[in-house]
DNA sequence: CCTACCGATCGGTAGG
DNA sequence: CCTACCGATCGGTAGG
């Protein structure tokens, strides 16, 4: 009945999966997505490299579920906490707090996996940069709306340039994840939520 | 004599050295410290692999030179050029300046090295991680002193917290650096000045 | 600076 | 899901 893994139904499969990306995620945070070898993934797991290779068909597809599974740990982690505020400011608000725990807490061992990947990626062509420059506009997309959304409602003052504030509070996620991560900096999320109150005011 | 190169003088070494190193710095830049290879190396530049790594003896010493390479490069575009600007804020000014136009321009072609070496390196430890972390410390403490010595000299208000401002700055080039690499975005440096105006005033 | 080589590991496949 | 295997490449060494 089940040519792939005769003493596993589909549920277990489905458990095993989630258990490669989940060590994978971790592992990429630290050492990158190209750093991650099917091997070490194999021998950390107690599997085969053919058990493991199994469920994604190549590398190239494993890092894109990797990718994915970033992604829905991130949406977990700060969208869906900001969910309840009001679209505008203080969606902005709850947004970039969100962010700034999630960083400085929620985060996998090597710190942000969209910060690591987006810098291992930037330079390359292909699917899996693609994919992560994606999440990253989709991630802009989303601040920027509730900036605009702001600037609508009168939270913002009336010249605010959306493009210009997101970029602004890019960088200041970039530079709390370069303090905590290279610099090991305690200091970090303070200076960032400093940051923040002077962009969009109090959080 | 010469028992480790029989038909290369001491000079032409130093060459040969300079070539791979500079090389490296290239390769680095668009595919990280540890996707640099010896062999790749080699084969870009016509040499076995015993010919590049007997100037290193391992990679891990290839890869710390091709750190201090790139700090050299970065001395000599970026601090040399505003060395004529006084110290304090007209200074802090310049290097802001002069670091937005290497970003823009004259980095290498993966973008800036340090950027990417500090984001792949961050999780890891050992000599190279803290070549990479030494060298981003020196240069934001050559921030913190104009920033400091502008405080003194009245050119910034009296309150100012340094390492807010610095870590601002960093911030403002991080997210440069990520607009330009990752999104491609040709606005970045534009919102990367006005960022700067609104933190130090106008270049 | 080269050739020739080492053991280890890479991503991936065949076959069950 | 496994074992057994493939060719390619890794960092590094011996010897000249």
């Amino acid at each position: 009945m089940d040519v792939m893994s005769p003493r596993k139904s589909v549920a277990e499969a489905r458990l095993t999966r989630q258990r490669i990306v989940d060590r994978s995620v971790e592992i990429a945070s630290l050492e990158g997505l190209e750093g991650l070898t099917i091997g070490r993934l194999a021998g950390e797991l107690g599997m085969s490299k053919a058990g493991v290779l199994g469920h994604f068909g190549t590398k190239e597809h494993l890092q894109l579920a990797v990718v994915d599974a970033a992604a829905e740990a991130f949406a977990e982690q700060v969208v869906e906490r900001a969910r309840t505020a009001p679209p505008g400011l203080l969606r902005l608000r709850a947004l970039c707090e969100a962010w700034v725990a999630y960083l400085e807490t929620g985060a996998p061992p090597g710190g942000c996996f969209f910060t690591a990947a987006a810098s291992e990626f930037d330079g390359r062509s292909g699917p899996v940069r693609d994919a992560v420059a994606g999440m990253a506009s989709l991630w802009q997309r989303d601040l920027r709306i509730h900036v605009r959304r702001a600037v609508a409602q009168g939270e913002l003052a009336d010249g605010t340039d959306a493009d210009q504030l997101v970029f602004d509070l890019v960088g200041v996620m970039l530079a709390l994840n370069h303090g905590l991560q290279l610099q090991r900096d305690r200091r970090a999320p303070m200076w960032a939520r400093h940051s923040l109150r002077r962009l969009i005011g109090p959080a």
